[in-house]
DNA sequence: GATGCACCTGCGAATCTTTGCAGGAGCATC
DNA sequence: GATGCTCCTGCAAAGATTCGCAGGTGCATC
C-alpha cells in the first residue's frame, strides 16, 4: 500500500453514475449493482454470470435476468460496456476502461478470447471516419479467427486427413 | 450477353462442393440446396430467409431448420460464409467471395450494415499473426460503431437534452 | 418535501439458436 | 454394386435473448 489512491485506475464510480445520468437514463438501485458486479468481474462475463453475481452479493436484490440483459444493452449504449459476440453460445459483457483500449481475438474453434494492443487501428478508425462518415468503435473491437493451437491442429488434419 | 462464362466472376459450384469434401464433409441434398438459396440470395440473409427460400425452390426439399443453422456454422468453419452477428435480433451470413473481400460497418444504434473495402487490414492481419501467433479472419470482418445518421442524431440529442 | 411524467422493472411469452438422440445416407473400400 | 463406418438430418427440448405490458420509481419541478 503507498500513499497512492487505492483505486486510481478505475474512474470512480461517481463519474460513471452521473454519465448515466448525463446520457437521460436514470439511476436505479438495480443499475447500480449490475455496475457493480459488472466491474468485479474484473475481465469479461456472461449476463447469467452477472446476474448470479448480483443475486450472491445480495439475495434480496431481486433482480431479473431480462434486466440484466437490457441494462447491458444500455450500458453499452453509451459505451461503457462492450459486447463480445463470439459466436458459440453466450455472448460476454466487459468493462470499457477508457484507458486501457484493446482488441479481441476470438478463435471460432475453441472460444477462446485473447486480448491484443493494436494502437494502429486507432489510425484505421480516423480513416474510416473520413472517408465513410461512419464512426467506428476500434476500442475493443472483436476479430475472429483462429488461436495458435486450433491454427496448427487445422493444418495437421488437413495434412493427415 | 456476350462471348464470356456466364458466371465467371463467381466460383463454379463443382469448386465449392470440391473444398466442403476436401475438408472431410459430406456434401448432402440439404447442403446443395441451402448452398444455392445462399448464393442465389446475394448480400446478407439470416438463417430463417434461407430456410424460406430453400423451401420455396423446393416444397418438397424438406429441410429443418436446425439443419439450416448447422450447415451454415460448417460452412464457415470451411470458410465458405461468414456470419455478421449485428447484436440485435438476428444474425445473418454472407457468401464469402475470396475474390472480393470487404469489412462491414455494423451501426449499433439503427442496425443497417455497410461494406467497405480495407486493404490496409491484410498488413495488419500480417502483424496480427507475427506478434501473436493468432490467425485472423480479416475477410469480412465486422467492425460495429454508429452510422453517419446515428451519429449525428445522438450529437444533436446530446446538445439539446 | 409533495407532485407528476417518463422511464424502468419484473413477469411471462415469444423469438432466435443450439443441442441430444435415434435413424438415414454419403462415400471409401472391397 | 454391396458393405460398413461415420457423419448428417429431423425432431423435440433446452438454452439464450428479446419483447409487451402493467405497475413502480427516479428525478426535475414547484
Amino acid at each position: 500500500m503507498s500513499e497512492r489512491a487505492p483505486s486510481a485506475a478505475v474512474p470512480h464510480e461517481i463519474e460513471v453514475e452521473r454519465a448515466i445520468r448525463a446520457s437521460g437514463r436514470r439511476l436505479t438501485a438495480q443499475r447500480s449493482k449490475i455496475l457493480s458486479a459488472l466491474r468485479a468481474s474484473g475481465g469479461h462475463a456472461t449476463a447469467e454470470r452477472i446476474y448470479a453475481r448480483v443475486g450472491a452479493a445480495d439475495p434480496h436484490a431481486g433482480i431479473s435476468l431480462s434486466t440484466v440483459y437490457r441494462t447491458l444493452e444500455q450500458f453499452a449504449e453509451v459505451r461503457l460496456v462492450a459486447r463480445l459476440d463470439g459466436g458459440s453460445g453466450s455472448a460476454s459483457y466487459e468493462w470499457r476502461d477508457p484507458e486501457a483500449p484493446h482488441q479481441h481475438l476470438l478463435c471460432g474453434d475453441c472460444g477462446t478470447v485473447a486480448e491484443v494492443e493494436l494502437p494502429e487501428l486507432v489510425e484505421l478508425g480516423e480513416r474510416i471516419r473520413e472517408r465513410t462518415g461512419f464512426e467506428p468503435d476500434i476500442h475493443h473491437l472483436g476479430i475472429g479467427g483462429l488461436c495458435t493451437r486450433c491454427s496448427a491442429r487445422r493444418r495437421r488434419e488437413a495434412r493427415s486427413g
